[in-house]
DNA sequence: TATATTTACGCAACCGGTTGTGTAAATATA
DNA sequence: TATATTTACACAACCGGTTGCGTAAATATA
């Protein structure tokens, strides 16, 4: 076997027209180690006078490689601590071994519990996760799925922003078969996968749950109905009055949004529109803080002039006095599911959409426990 | 000018045994754009005659490449909808434009707000950003500092985990001359860019504050100690009761963590310690709302009994009754910093290293106005 | 008109892995 | 011993952009 040497880009050309000078036009792995430059396939090949292509199965395990060779190269790339050029595999295999994710905002507890629980999967599975934010822009959405769609990343899972009703950004990777899951924010016009909870069915029975405690004038404070679980969680308050033989007032229906701050505005406007209630149902657990502080402030009793309940189950439910009963979501399983979905259509693309539909509890806490109030 | 036809990979090699044929062996563009297969350089290249190194450089804007050549290339790439692979490009110019983000954990709103930060300049400046969480564990640090290592990410913004002592993995990064910032948890041993707060500053602010409110037992429930920050804190604490002749009493001083359970569990044992005590000074704010908590459900009352301050300024600490008195940190600016430092770097990379060190301000509350309380 | 310069573009190497195919040597089977 | 098969590896194309260099044609300058 004669002593090749594979030497990095073109450097070889200038050689040939010399062929009696010996020059070491390719560095040592010894020395480019020293330098801290990239090790690659190359200098391993090079020092054990291989060929790339043996180094690369080598490192795979492949059947096709010796016993003794395969060591050499293992041993060599542990030494320089070989670290393979993902981007370099990508560009062939066509798969980045990442996962997009978009949401509105990171800081909003259920948020970065989802993306917990899809990291969590996706680790398990070698896949790294890049994390976006909309920030409630359409716009931004539209930018970084552009980006993440140009980054070639194997799957995406969003929850869309509030103000997203076009979706013709996410077109592009239903055409290219990238699986594209949404959860808790499900787009209405567009047929994929999704994760969600029952919105419905938590917010019906935390309204009858509202009835049941004696509650008679229940407002609710929606998320923008452009939203699917907005509409859903209203169709439930709807129906549990509805069951219970309340009449539905729309003056008592609120159009708010998921910010604490929407939630404080919009409890000031329903005191100068002075409309008179003994309960709030507000979309989140975000804008039931917000209520909460706003009524409190006023001097408002809670439960025992309004009685709160959110949706959510975010941390700071306990931490408000009176505590804030709740819709629990399991959040990290959320996030569990659209990776899990993510695995199996990035495994069979075949297979049809899926869509999951989690359970919710209630979290009963004091700030709706009505029942032993005193009469207005 | 012959017609040309560039093909994809080795299509040509079997045209050439039968150079009689003329099977069209690339798809049109018009076919693949229907296919939604990927449109590429070639494709272009081939609609319109030119070699792909033309329509790279017609896209890029190069002065070489003729007006009309140009405006021809921009109007085709525009009509297929072209969207250059990001992956590509990057394997030859070394640079991904991706900017990788570690943190302990996202559900803190004080990561997910510097996060935001970073992204607000990043985007900006038309880098990606990859974050990951290395959930307190050491372990997970490593591998994720790795993968963000093989995904050859031009920068990286790290708060370390808590476990983190070693700071071995982070050495390939300075090797190769990846910038480099840590914020908030500065590690000891590594000397690189950082951004943080004056967190003795802060800490002798709010501790001082205590004791100008009459307060003379303070407790302080401290991070982890092999975390500057967590020292800082512990210095400034110190400092402030020398100042003002109060003895250090280290039975005063609990080490506890970053997690409100944590503080939970560390306020039990300083009940069963029976020390007493009249104001605690907890690490964060978590550990503070665990603390309140703990306390309230005791039926001591804050700040009567005991006044609470925290770190952080998290929206928790308006929400808790009494609202929470503590150091407010200007987290997006924090983000902000790092995602400058990092853009100053990768332009200059000759510079040398930058620490930044922002300022904080007390937010007093009701949690530590102990002033009119009676005398126990 | 002859030469110098500019314009506009093609060629091919290159980034660093991956993999289909070809083949010499070693081993197995007839 | 002759042929079939297996083993172990090399070669080179390939992924899809980017860029240094070379050059013909067009234009400018002498």
């Amino acid at each position: 076997m004669c002593v090749r040497k594979i030497t990095y880009s073109g450097n070889n050309d200038k050689l040939d027209d010399f062929p009696e000078y010996t020059y070491k036009v390719s560095m040592s792995i010894e020395d480019r180690y020293k330098l801290n430059k990239e090790i690659t396939l190359i200098d391993i090949a090079n020092e054990l006078n291989v060929s790339k292509s043996t180094v690369s199965r080598a490192l795979q395990n492949h059947h096709s490689i010796g016993a003794a060779t395969k060591k050499a190269v293992q041993e060599l790339a542990e030494k320089y601590n070989y670290q393979p050029n993902a981007i370099a595999a990508s560009l062939f295999k066509k798969s980045t071994k990442t996962i997009g994710v978009i949401v509105p905002i990171l800081s909003h507890y259920f948020f970065s519990t989802v993306i917990a629980g899809i990291e969590d999967v996706a680790y398990k599975a070698g896949y790294k996760v890049i994390i976006c934010q909309s920030h409630e822009l359409y716009e931004r959405e539209v930018i970084v799925s552009k980006t993440l769609l140009s980054a070639k990343v194997d799957g995406l899972i969003v929850s869309v922003s509030k103000e997203t009703v076009n979706m013709d950004h996410f077109q592009s990777f239903l055409n290219k078969d990238i699986p594209l899951i949404f959860f808790d924010r499900l787009p209405a016009g567009i047929q994929s996968n999704s994760v969600s909870v029952d919105d419905y069915e938590g917010a019906f029975k935390i309204v009858e749950h509202l009835i049941e405690q004696g509650c008679k004038r229940i407002a609710h404070f929606t998320g923008p109905l452009n939203i699917a679980l907005a509409q859903n969680r209203l169709q439930g308050y709807k129906d549990a009055l509805k069951k219970h033989h309340i009449p539905i007032n729309n003056e008592l229906i609120y159009e708010c949004g998921f910010e604490r701050t929407q939630g404080i505005a919009t409890t000031e406007k329903m005191f100068t529109d002075q409309v008179s209630i003994d309960a709030i149902f507000a979309v989140c657990d975000p804008v039931a803080i917000g209520v909460m502080l706003t009524l409190k402030q006023k001097g408002i009793k809670i439960p025992r002039d309004i009685a709160v309940v959110g949706f959510n189950d975010d941390p700071t439910a306990t931490v408000i006095d009176p505590p804030l009963t709740t819709v629990a979501q399991p959040a990290f399983e959320i996030g569990v599911a659209a990776a899990d979905i993510f695995l199996k259509q990035a495994t069979d693309p075949g297979s049809g959409y899926i869509k999951e539909i989690l359970k919710t509890n209630l979290a009963i806490r004091q700030s709706s426990l009505w029942k032993d109030k005193d009469n207005i």
